[in-house]
DNA sequence: CGGTGTTTTGACGTCGGTCAATATGTGTGG
DNA sequence: CCACACATATTGACCGACGTCAAAACACCG
């Protein structure tokens, strides 16, 4: 998000974090050329789960929030991508609607790759497709992971998992707060269940000296107690 | 499973269903020199969860669980792998130790291929990788459904949702009684319940006439009125 | 300053987990 | 084929966890 110039996709950090760090010069020419940049505000819709989407988002800047509706009208949260994500690449890959929504949580800069461009890559470069295969296997792991914690680990338990998880992904300010602010309800979808209960445990973590809040902002203030709520102690 | 002799892979229509269906003859021919064939008794693990694996195994027949233990001491069935599946796929692309245990449910025939002659492939033939991204894209999709299910739906409706998905998935016999049998105790890991919860949602849906049993077996008598449980009715 | 959306709190009922006791299999060796 | 040991299935009782409805307390914004 440095400034809103579209940069040369062969200069971008940000393809270090993902697949199109296996693509030739050349390759990297063509995603130049046909992609285009785009911000996004706070709570704006990248793409909507039923969309046929035409390409893949980069994520550049800011944090998005992968979404699904269920029957009973409630969101649930599937995933938090930030910077070096790329969005979308599952439905393209097998040509079929997104079966997830992506919403920014932050204001974002992306960019949108169309789909020929990466679909030629993949075709000819087996570098470039294996390492896309890489990033897809460690997001299976990733979701194995929280199939087993949405299984087995009480609501309580998930909710403090998700403010690790917050600090180890998005990082803390210099007093500790959390950098990436959910609201309460976005934190209920994260782990499944209802805002209330989600409010509630805070709140009973606050009283216990776990986490601390100010405004919007909430910081971790005793790990290891936190640590045990997790473990089930 | 037709015999246990050992099969050239050019001829085994289980090929069909996996990604080895993009393999050139010279690959399979490769493929079907370096592999081995196994056999699985029901309840025997074919890979436990922590373990560097020298290979994939491709299922010829058979069911089999896959599974991770989580820090309260139960087991998260997080998939079903039959006939056509590749296990350990992942581990073997990214190099890591499998996060998950395959169990056989059922006695199997599966193939070990060495992780050599997948890595060759994949690294030479772009067609190959791309047919395996397409697979796990799928996986990966299917992986997210069930993180909605977990987080949005009540035991009894995943329950009853886990009827529907064996009768789809492995066929019920000419008396309608589901092919697959699972225990109750595996029902209950796969919805992520406990197994005295899962036993009595399932009577409860005897009496209700939804379900009927007979030994082992269960066979779902009233497809609407189940329906309506998953749906939350 | 009122209006709108988010956070908090209360009350209440149901869902679901745990412990414990009892059936019902199921397999093994005699 | 029986008897015993052991796994699996079933049921009851109890209680804490969680969802829901409602109302109040705050925040933010034009």
């Amino acid at each position: 998000m440095e400034d809103g110039i579209p940069t040369r996709c062969e200069q971008c950090i940000v393809r270090q974090f993902n697949s199109l760090r296996a693509m030739s010069k050349e390759e990297l020419r063509r995603v130049s050329e046909s992609k285009t940049t785009k911000l996004v505000k706070k709570g704006d819709s990248i793409f909507k789960e039923g969309e046929k989407l035409k390409g893949v988002y980069c994520v550049r800047g800011g944090v998005s929030k992968l979404s699904k509706l269920s029957a009973n009208g409630k969101d649930q949260i599937v995933k938090l991508a930030t910077k070096g994500e790329v969005l979308g690449q599952r439905s393209v890959i097998v040509d079929e609607n997104t079966n997830l929504s992506a919403t920014a949580v932050d204001d974002m800069e992306v960019c949108f790759i169309p789909k020929e461009t990466i679909v030629n890559s993949l075709n000819s470069n087996p570098d470039f497709a294996v390492e896309m295969l890489r990033h897809m296997a460690h997001d299976l792991k990733e979701a194995d992971d929280v199939i087993v914690n949405m299984g087995q680990k009480t609501v309580k338990q998930r909710i403090a998992e998700a403010f690790f998880y917050l600090k180890a992904n998005f990082g803390e300010d210099k007093d500790g707060f959390l950098l990436l602010k959910l609201s309460r309800e976005d934190i209920a979808n994260v782990v499944g269940t209802a805002t209330e209960s989600c409010i509630r445990i805070i709140s009973e973590f606050k009283k216990k000296g776990y986490l601390k809040t100010s405004g919007k902002k909430v910081a971790i203030i005793d790990e290891e107690g936190l640590r045990n709520v997790v473990d089930g102690f």
